[in-house]
DNA sequence: GAGCCGGCAATGGTTAGACCTTTCGACGTT
DNA sequence: AACGTCGAAAGGTCTAACCATTGCCGGCTC
């Protein structure tokens, strides 16, 4: 039952303005825009979207694979094509970013930094306005780090989701969403990292000076707090790369 | 001239992982990575690249398109497909932040938000770091808006270009990319807003705030000044939406 | 009667081949 | 030497089919 397939969908004009796929990526985004898509809403089949639009099925998945390769769409095999469904905290796709990386040769060292600010930013909204409810979840996690001391992938667990409970007290999801981006690129270096386990006592501890600034609404402090805990956390992976260096392998260093 | 076309293209092994144009994604990915596609060069025409590829053609179109959906590749019809350039500032496309926005029903404030945590972020971080030539040209497009008080159409471009100097001078790119990433979703409202031309001239002595606290290496001051500037830029924009909110045309508002 | 299993239909994924449109360079003319 | 034209090259689009996966529905079994 394709509950979409009344005449929301308009025929592509041939007096378009760019390529007929150009159009058709116009048109699925404006109906996203409008709110005739929903996330969660299934697209009609291909051949009969593409017969509505009144272009081919090729052109027609061409628009499609250019929206899901930005997060908008997923398409399932045998099921169909959604709108992609807002569950918890919505999210970039971060390789964009990541072949950015690449292309212009990115140092770790820029994007720790851009990491660190971007987590400054939300632990200072996250002061002025964390909820009773987010301040026990950081508690929580807090916790949770210091009673995994001596497993490092189980500290990893808590830590990340530390952040994220910051992030969301921060109420502003484009933060969130920016930060979560810049941070799963750093996140296998903060794995293997963190599997050294040299100071999670440390590193525990910094996290709480971030949870108590933010419980005391206090936002310059739990901004300095986390300052503190991320260049803490660059310099470690720093020695970390340097002692592994002769190994070579790593491109993450563009240094161009 | 194709200096690409040796056996750095493998082709695509049958046992892949997930579906062919995925693994397409995957090898050029991994070609950028290695260094083995540069800004600018150009792939082979996608008739040879799909036969290195060991893979039809239209699968391989799909790959490309995802990769020039995120602003990796840049297809031109009769001329071929190159990586894109890094010319000037890396940009990143915001049409995926713009489609989240209207998937999730981002508020404005929520963006005015974002950009203001992010301008803060590179002012602080260009007060610490700006060189001479940098603050120069910061004073040029201050000197630049005092000029143009009547031209609201020149003043919002030396607005702009003074903040992208701003973030140039910030050394990082990646919230250089960022900030401009949601710069751009709020352009078409700065063009409407600074038409009104209430107080240009207030801006304008506020950009020279921003500029005179990065010329004297203060990052806190510079991050008030560029704070405050913004504020004031987001109440006036929302002055001027509720003026002309019975128009009701505007959808930026999601506050679902 | 309930639960499991197989097959069928729906749907996206892939391929093939052809033709159109645009671009850009090379050649010839002026 | 400069300009214009032509053609090859390359991406854009289309038709038509087949493959692979998914999910549902009906029949079979316990």
């Amino acid at each position: 039952m394709t509950d979409l397939n009344s005449d929301i969908f308009k025929t592509i004009d041939p007096e378009r303005r760019g390529t007929t796929s150009e159009e058709v990526i116009s048109q699925l985004r404006e109906m996203i825009h409008r709110g005739e898509l929903r996330p969660g809403d299934r697209l009609p089949p291909e051949r009969d979207l593409a017969k509505l639009l009144g272009v081919s099925r090729p052109t027609l998945r061409a628009g499609i694979r250019s929206l899901a390769a930005v997060g908008v769409l997923q398409s399932r095999q045998g099921a169909g094509t959604f709108v992609v469904k807002a569950d918890g905290p919505p999210s970039l796709d971060s390789s964009p970013l990541r072949l950015m990386a690449s292309l212009h040769g990115f140092t770790s060292a820029e994007m720790f930094e851009a990491r660190q600010s971007l987590e400054m930013a939300v632990a200072g909204l996250a002061a002025e306005r964390a909820t009773g409810d987010q301040q026990a979840a950081m508690s929580e996690e807090v916790a949770g780090m210091f009673a995994s001391l001596d497993d490092p992938e189980q500290f990893l667990v808590h830590d990340m989701r530390f952040h994220q409970t910051v992030a969301a007290a921060s109420g502003n999801r484009i933060l969130t969403s920016l930060m979560n981006m810049v941070a799963t690129i750093l996140f296998d270096t903060r794995i293997k990292t963190v599997k050294r386990a040299t100071d999670l006592k440390e590193s525990a501890e910094m996290h709480r000076h971030v949870y108590r600034a933010i419980r005391e609404h206090d936002p310059e402090a739990a901004r300095h707090a986390m300052s503190a805990h991320l260049s803490k956390a660059q310099r470690a992976w720093e020695a970390e790369t340097i002692e592994t260096q002769e190994n070579g392998s790593d491109n993450s260093e563009g240094n161009g």
